[in-house]
RNA sequence: GGGCGAUUGGCUCAGUGGUUAGAGCACGCGGUUCACAUCCGCGGGGUCACUGGUUCGAAUCCAGUAUCGCCCACCA
């Protein structure tokens, strides 16, 4: 037991009890700390791993709170419980964060080389990899630090290269030229998920193509058709017009040649019905090079498909003066000299989709390249099943549609990345051109087709994709391709959280390559959660400026507020603002817990022996407040283990708020106090009332730790234990299930309601706050001991002395004749009357106190009439279930002895 | 063009068929006695977006409408 400090300073608390974690090493599922029971499954999170170049953010920190509160309950639960920490190369963000950086330098990666930029790639990511595993660990991650990983570790590098070569040998991997989206900027392919469709304003081009006089050979300078384009640039790389096979307007046409203004090309009018009638001018150029749809109708026909377009988005391969310039540059000389031809018909603005890279913002290019994609459609099939079956389970369920959806159309992943930050792809062409794959850390002996050196051979330049180590990240984690261990007692995982943002991108290729290469569900349950927002509802991002520092709050409020503010009042997959005030409530519950414990601790009586070892309280000693407190504590076990079963932790934060504050704080010490401070009870009672208090802050405290796990350690080490209990909370066990006493709990919360209706009644009559009333009590007979153990308590709490009991209602106010001044309190069966003697007596305080009666009367005549409009209704009674019933009619029954009751006080005060 | 979500008190949000819909913040009134003013007590405030349906009973289920947001999608 430690003794608490008087003000509660997260920043105090939270470093030290990190720290005697660590040292009692209880982290690891199999460290000399941990008290788990190894005849149960275990549990296993692996940590989405955050971009080792990156900083903590908001996002972070509430992935990392939920799932390091799953990872705690299963402690505590008794699982073996590994928390596997990790981080991200992040391979194209990480460039571009240190290409930003160099370019301040005034070099660029072309400018550094291959070796030297990753040289410099490495240094910057050990600088970082540092500050983003101290900022988990402020945040209270209890990871097994011991287990840390990296996407670019060997263990990662060798999974990566056993997978690529698998995959390719089961005809999942394969290598073709296919229009890529190609980033400008980046300098690289990116796959579709990367693409981020933009609205623009653009301009619709309508240009006559001259018809080709096949008598001469030459372009007519009268006839022609009208394309209509968005995109003149790619007039250069045209190779045939489209028209729909049943347009009446272009019928004639088909079969004849246009000559393509610039590059001097004569290509075909060819009929295919992708094309719409309705749009433009019906007739559309055919760049197969250059545009996803063309590249599907040049394939159709046979077409040529000229590349015009370089890497740096210059106009390239024309043979005209175009060649060299940039594409927009290009795009404004074509259309100028298309007008000053005559052959630019009309323009018009036009709304359109532009696809614009996730990581630069460049407007992406559509380009021809050789690249190495995964066959996807088998791999989806597994995914679809393991969600169809159950295996495996997707919170919140609405997204098990978008999941279908988007695996059942999924085409081919481009994994190929022509950057230098990442898995080199262990791919070797021989001088031929064939293919060897290798998963040999040196590469291959030899060409595998024709027998060639491998000193002849050139590995591929190309990187993966960052996704797809990440897509091996639950098993490469673990040792996998080998049988290590770990892979056989911790995989496969338990519960993949992460943001629904990366459901496509992440989770769905962990299922895909999961199934495939480990034959198993990498995880049973993904839960996915909400986006932080601002308090404007944007989402956070520097551009904007409006990130959050997940530090600077934790400096402020400590982590546990961080964790309870970014867990309370949520749903999983829901988005949620995140503001000041949220932060304050959750200090301040922190705060109330803190000195709510103190009180405890404090108020231990001097015949219990400062720390001694935790006995339980008496039960012949309990009196009806503790029962209570007991009951309730009881109540919250069962309400948060039905929350936890429900991944429902906004539901957890809720109940265990209300009930540490709004129960044990508000009801509970007050009651405590009284039994306490009362000199007149045998001390066994007062010893009893301690000890209730501190079972019941026990379960609290316990049931609190996986949200805010440092304060809650903080306290629970102020506390006497069980002979039974380890050193620390963090493995502690979980509460178990006690009996509850309903019985108590209503009578106690009926004199509770009695006491909240004199506290309202004074209120509304202004009493002065300090101002003791006598006061006439009437409890039915059963509540009677109940009552008389709680009286002090009531006289206390109600500011009601003398407390006086009457035996009947009748009694009630015998004596003492109805007057001015005298408040009537009706609360449920048991009500009271409150005398303000010597009080202002003008008449004036009878005339409130009718009002309030007659207000409190008119609502209870409301409900009773919708009681009794229920109950008149025939198939009410015949069709709702018995119970529903009958709890109507205890409540008409209820309501009509309360409307008496009122109409007997107004009665009285005339 | 498809799909999904949200719409509940002034604000931010819980609440997936059963009495009288909750919380935090904000607001009003009152509180310096020994856990806490990061607090305590009391209170005001909502026809649960709209329309229709199912049901004995709907914030909750169904259909449609509106507004906002997100995801997917090769009309140049």
């Amino acid at each position: 037991m430690t003794d608490l400090p008087k003000t509660y300073t997260p920043r105090d608390v939270e470093g030290a009890i990190y720290e005697r974690w660590l040292a009692a090493d209880v982290f690891a599922p199999d460290g000399a700390g941990s008290t788990a029971d190894p005849a149960l499954p275990p549990f296993t999170i692996i940590q989405p791993p955050p971009n080792v170049t990156g900083s903590l953010h908001l996002g972070h920190a509430q992935r990392t709170a939920v799932e390091d509160l799953l990872v705690r309950h299963a402690r505590m639960r008794g699982h073996r419980t590994l928390f596997l920490p990790g981080l991200d190369h992040a391979s194209i963000a990480a460039q571009f964060v240190l290409d930003g950086i160099i370019a301040k330098e005034g070099e660029s990666r072309q400018s550094l080389g291959r070796e030297r930029y990753l040289e410099r790639m490495r240094a910057f990511s050990d600088s970082t990899k540092p500050v983003m595993l101290a900022q988990q660990r402020r945040v209270g991650a209890s990871a097994d630090w011991g287990r840390l990983r990296y996407t670019m570790d060997d263990g990662s590098a060798r999974s990566v290269r056993v997978a690529f070569e698998r995959l390719y040998r089961d005809g999942l991997a394969y290598r073709t030229e296919a229009l890529v989206n190609w980033c400008p900027g980046c300098r690289t392919s990116v796959s579709d998920l990367e693409v981020i469709p933009t609205p623009e304003t653009g301009t619709l081009w309508s240009v006559r193509y001259h018809l080709i006089d096949e008598a001469t050979g030459e372009p007519s300078p009268d006839e022609g058709i009208v394309v209509a384009t968005t995109r003149p640039e790619t007039i250069l790389g045209d190779v045939a017009v489209a028209v729909h096979p049943e347009d009446e307007r272009y019928r004639t046409l088909v079969g004849r040649r246009v000559r393509i203004p610039f590059v001097d090309r004569d290509v075909p009018i060819i009929a295919d019905d992708v094309v719409d009638r309705t749009f433009g001018t019906g007739a559309v150029k055919i760049t197969p090079a250059h545009d996803q749809a063309d590249h599907a109708t040049g394939k159709r026909h046979g077409l040529p498909m000229p590349t015009v377009l370089a890497d740096d988005a210059t106009v390239t391969n024309t043979g005209t003066r175009f060649d060299g310039l940039d594409r927009y540059e290009a795009r404004a000389l074509i259309v100028a000299e298309l007008a000053a031809q005559g052959d630019l018909v009309d323009q018009t603005a036009h709304e359109m989709i532009i696809g614009r890279c996730q990581r630069s913002n460049d407007v992406l290019e559509p380009r021809l390249k050789t690249q190495w994609f995964i066959r996807t459609g088998p791999l989806a099939e597994r995914a679809l099943d393991a969600t169809r079956s159950g295996r495996t389970r997707i919170l919140p369920e609405r997204f098990e549609k978008t999941w279908e959806h988007w695996l059942t159309d999924i085409r081919d992943w481009n994994v190929s990345r022509q950057l230098w930050w990442g898995h080199r792809i262990p791919a070797w062409y021989c001088p031929d051109g064939h293919v060897t794959v290798s998963s040999e850390p040196d590469g291959p002996t030899a060409c595998e087709v024709c027998g060639r050196t491998a000193a002849e051979l050139q590995q591929d330049p190309d990187i993966f994709d960052t996704w797809f180590s990440s897509g091996l990240w639950p098993f490469s984690t673990l040792g996998w391709p080998d049988d290590t261990a770990d892979y056989r007692t911790y995989y496969p995982t338990s519960v993949m959280e992460t943001g629904y943002d990366i459901i496509f991108f992440w989770v769905a290729r962990m299922m895909m390559l999961g199934l495939h290469l480990t034959d198993h569900e990498p995880f049973h349950t993904i839960y996915l959660s909400g986006l932080i927002r601002d308090p404007e509802g944007q989402k956070m991002s520097k551009t904007k400026g409006n990130v959050v520092d997940p530090l600077g709050v934790i400096d402020d409020t400590g982590a546990d507020a961080l964790r309870f503010a970014v867990i309370h009042g949520t749903a999983a997959g829901q988005d949620q603002r995140f503001g000041r005030t949220k932060l304050e409530n959750a200090r301040n519950f922190a705060n109330k817990l803190w000195n709510a414990t103190r009180f405890v601790v404090g108020a231990r009586p001097p015949t219990i022996p400062a720390g001694g070892e935790r006995r339980l309280p008496a039960e012949a000693h309990l009196g009806p407040a503790e029962r209570w407190i007991l009951s309730r504590a009881s109540a919250s076990v069962e309400a948060v283990d039905d929350a936890m079963a429900d991944y429902a932790f906004g539901e957890v934060t809720r109940v265990l708020y209300d009930a540490i504050w709004n129960e044990f704080c508000d009801w509970g010490l007050e009651l405590a106090k009284v039994r306490l401070a009362d000199e007149s009870l045998p001390a066994e009672t007062r010893e009893a009332t301690w000890w209730a208090l501190i079972e019941a802050l026990d379960t609290y405290l316990r049931l609190l730790h996986p949200v805010m796990p440092f304060v809650t350690e903080e306290l629970w080490g102020a506390i006497p234990h069980r002979a039974s209990d380890p050193g620390l909370l963090i493995v502690a066990r979980w509460p178990g299930l006690t009996a509850r006493d309903r019985q108590v709990e209503a009578e106690v919360e009926a004199i509770l309601g009695l006491v909240r209706g004199l506290r309202n009644a004074r209120a509304e009559s202004r009493v002065e706050a300090g101002t003791w009333l006598r006061t006439e009590v009437v409890v039915p007979a059963a509540m009677g001991p109940t009552f008389e153990a709680l009286r002090p308590a009531v006289e206390r709490l109600a500011r009601a002395r003398p407390l006086d009991r009457r035996l009947t209602r009748e009694a009630l106010g015998q004596g003492s004749p109805a007057g001015d001044g005298v408040l009537s309190v009706i609360a449920g069966e048991l009500e009271a009357l409150a005398y303000r003697d010597g009080g202002p007596g003008d008449g004036a305080t009878r005339d409130a106190e009718r009002a309030r009666l007659e207000r409190e009367l008119a609502e209870a005549r409301g409900w009773l009439q919708g009681a009794r409009a229920r109950l008149a209704n025939e198939a009410f009674i015949a069709k709702a279930p018995p119970n529903v019933v009958d709890g109507a009619r205890a409540r008409e029954a209820e309501l009509a002895d309360q409307v008496a009751r009122l109409e007997d006080r107004l009665a009285d005060l005339e």
